[in-house]
DNA sequence: CTTGACCTTAGAGTTGGCTCTAAGGTGTAT
DNA sequence: ATACACCTTAGAGCCAACTCTAAGGTCAAG
């Protein structure tokens, strides 16, 4: 039986995270203390760890929610069900990546055209590039769907899909 | 002189968006009807293509605020300058999707352990897999950073990088 | 002169996954 | 007994880029 603290320790996730999960159903403290602390069981522990192992894995909560549920009274599911989720995942990894990959190649080929000196930018070509609208239009598809092409994206948005463009770590 | 939706209409950005960018200081409209309506010179239609460009080439509304200055008078900036955004997006998409491979990897491993059979998920390997927390062990760095490893995030994070997990287009 | 398509604004809501705050109670060491 | 680390809760805030709403004004056609 260990406290949240131990329990972030040995999880790697921390307390506020452990709190939120339970929240939402993916995690339970088996036990309380008098005093109304969390106390985990083993089981408790396993779970949490299931859950981090999946996190880790790429799935969204909600994916690890449908595990979790399957990994609990797994003689009710199949693997079938198991796989569907995986698989699904996996096409919507591989399609951000090759999203990803059209805007790699983009930025490759700008920085390509452009020496980056240190002289005025008055005729930088991937000033002019984005200007002339050919910066995206060597490498993206002909009829290409107007499909959100940037970062982010690729997990079980239940409702529309809002696009949402890149980002980065600065 | 156009209004805001036949500048919509041309440039495939939404009204809504329009104004979005506008109060963002990405764009703007250069006049107003004696009714305050939007009117847009061929400047502005211009500018707006340069940023939807931009968009598309994956920049972030950051990025392309910068970008937009350094176009405004090139010649008090240079090629340099330009790359170093550049470079800087093309490495954070690159980190992103070194990242989204990983998780590739670890999904079709998973997979692949699984028939998907129709029989009983008492045994199944994606389960077994996730609870023995050997599902991204095996393609995951030893010793690899705690680095947030999934979807999402790759941009201008000016403060700190909230670790997001995956997200699929369901 | 009314219908309906357009325009305006400020501001709230959406998404996922945290992350933090406030305001308080608990537990232990000195 | 008092400092300090820990625990509790409900709820707000954060990120980017939209997306939508409410409440109204404008304008051309029939």
């Amino acid at each position: 039986m260990m406290k949240i603290s131990q329990l972030a320790a040995h999880s790697g996730l921390s307390a506020h995270t452990l709190r939120f999960y339970e929240k939402n159903g993916l995690i339970e403290a088996s036990g309380r203390s008098s005093s109304g602390y969390r106390s985990y069981s083993e089981d408790d522990v396993r779970r949490v760890e299931f859950v981090k192992t999946a996190r880790d894995a790429g799935f969204s909560l909600d994916e690890i929610s449908q595990l979790l549920s399957i990994r609990l009274d797994r003689d009710q599911h199949t693997c079938e069900e198991v796989t569907a989720i995986t698989r699904h995942k996996l096409d919507a990894v591989s399609a951000k990546i090759a999203q990803l990959e059209e805007i790699r190649q983009s930025l490759a080929l700008l920085l390509k055209s452009c020496d980056g000196g240190l002289d005025s930018a008055e005729h930088c070509s991937i000033i002019e590039a984005l200007d002339a609208g050919t910066a995206a239009a060597a490498v993206q598809a002909p009829q290409a769907a107007r499909s959100s092409a940037t970062m982010n994206n690729a997990g079980p948005a239940k409702t529309s899909p809002h696009a949402v463009r890149a980002k980065t770590k600065e």
